[in-house]
DNA sequence: CCATAACGTTGATGTAGAACAAACTTGATC
DNA sequence: GATCAAGTTTGTTCTACATCAACGTTATGG
């Protein structure tokens, strides 16, 4: 196992505010793993005997129904902390979190995150954070869903995976990781039917390029008006 | 202004753990507001100067998009926190709590909120318990608007009510506040024609009665079973 | 007690998008 | 380089639910 140390973690917003000394207390508690794409970082109804951070490649967290329809919830980038479960009272992982390429995540013992937010107060806040970011974008997703039509929702996902992890390239702006219709279907909660002719009719449009789990955003700003509903028949 | 005292919040799952002598501290620092009903308690993008404890009545929570169309993300009863913006790192409201009934709260100015949070480890982590349960709940409706048909997502909507304030009566369960038709499409994403027709049929199955601004649940059962889509029919 | 606004019901029509079905493409693997 | 699976496209059909429209009902206040 290789040595860590807390240059992994000291830029982090995350960690502001913590003495040098203390940080590598903090990493010295952590494990360092290897999550190999499509891999699964911790399960559903998992006893949650960990927590995360997202060192490096990204996570896609899913949500199964009782009748197997998946949903994805979120997307993780690195720097973030991810199942928390222990800071919100819960004992199993409420989602599966699975590494869409593959990642470097720390892990610390759930029951050491009482222990880390009582002494570094900033650590609590920022978990605090976290979670309400997360809130509010859920919430979001809700008035989305329960707003918009399908070309909109999907509009607005792109452009919020765009804005998480684009890459800009001669083409336009790449989401840098492999990413399905199916995928995009299972955030936006329509089918993969549905997100392939709404991809190739904007492609017809020159807004974004796309291939086999590629997608390019050429036009964020039409993709942008597009999804806030002032399309060209407006 | 009232003398306010302990007593008012000593049985609350939040304040567990805390010395009476701090309990009367804390509650000294709150000024006790009554809020008429239909009256706001604070409004979306307002300057997030206070946090709530709602003590009595009952408050709706509601987002309102650009396009001024309305979205219901929760429903507040006694006991709960509200207007944390504070807490999650924000410096207005993300949304708009209006009083269905007329309540009685207890405010706080924000900037107390960290130094509470910190003086006393079990508020900090009961307030961080709250937003988890909210996350949860809002991260259920995302799946349940992304899986359910209309039918099943306004079921869940009142069987939800129904367990935070159903009330027994002779009939069933009554929801035990004015709730109008519109106000349970705002809740689940559908329009008041379609709750309004979906109730007359429940009605003649026998399995709610409903009347102007109230809605009794007869059949908790059965609705249950059509909520998980094992509607007659299957 | 009458006016009027708020709330609720019900019918007719239209359509976005799911569901069904089948073929095509692109990488992987032996 | 043939085979196979995973991903994607595209056409057709069908339906759940929104939308449009009108009318009925219950409260409220002058």
């Amino acid at each position: 196992m290789s040595r860590l140390d807390r240059s992994l973690i000291s830029e982090l917003p995350l960690f502001q505010g913590i003495e040098p000394a203390d940080l590598d207390g903090i990493v010295g508690q952590a494990r360092s793993l290897r999550i190999a794409r499509d891999h699964t970082v911790f399960d559903q109804e998992g006893e949650a005997h960990s927590f995360f951070l997202l060192l490096d490649g990204r996570v896609r967290v899913v949500k199964t129904t009782p009748e197997g329809q998946q949903v994805t919830v979120h997307y993780i980038s690195p720097g973030e902390l991810m199942g928390i479960a222990h800071a919100l009272g819960r004992t199993t992982y409420p989602a599966t979190a699975i590494a869409v390429v593959d990642c470097v995540v720390l892990a610390w013992p759930g029951n050491l995150w009482p222990e880390l937010a009582a002494r570094f107060p900033n650590f609590g806040a920022g978990t605090f954070r976290t979670v309400g970011a997360r809130l509010q974008e859920t919430q979001q997703r809700v008035i989305e869903m329960a707003t918009e039509q399908v070309e909109q929702r999907v509009a607005h996902a792109l452009l919020r995976l765009v804005k998480q992890t684009g890459r800009k390239t001669d083409e336009g702006i790449l989401i840098d990781f492999p990413i399905s219709r199916q995928d995009i279907a299972e955030m936006t909660g329509t089918t993969l039917h549905t997100v392939s002719r709404l991809l190739t009719a904007w492609e017809e449009k020159g807004l974004v390029r796309s291939g086999r789990q590629k997608v390019t955003v050429v036009e964020p700003h039409k993709l942008f008006a597009l999804a806030e509903g002032r399309g060209s028949k407006g």
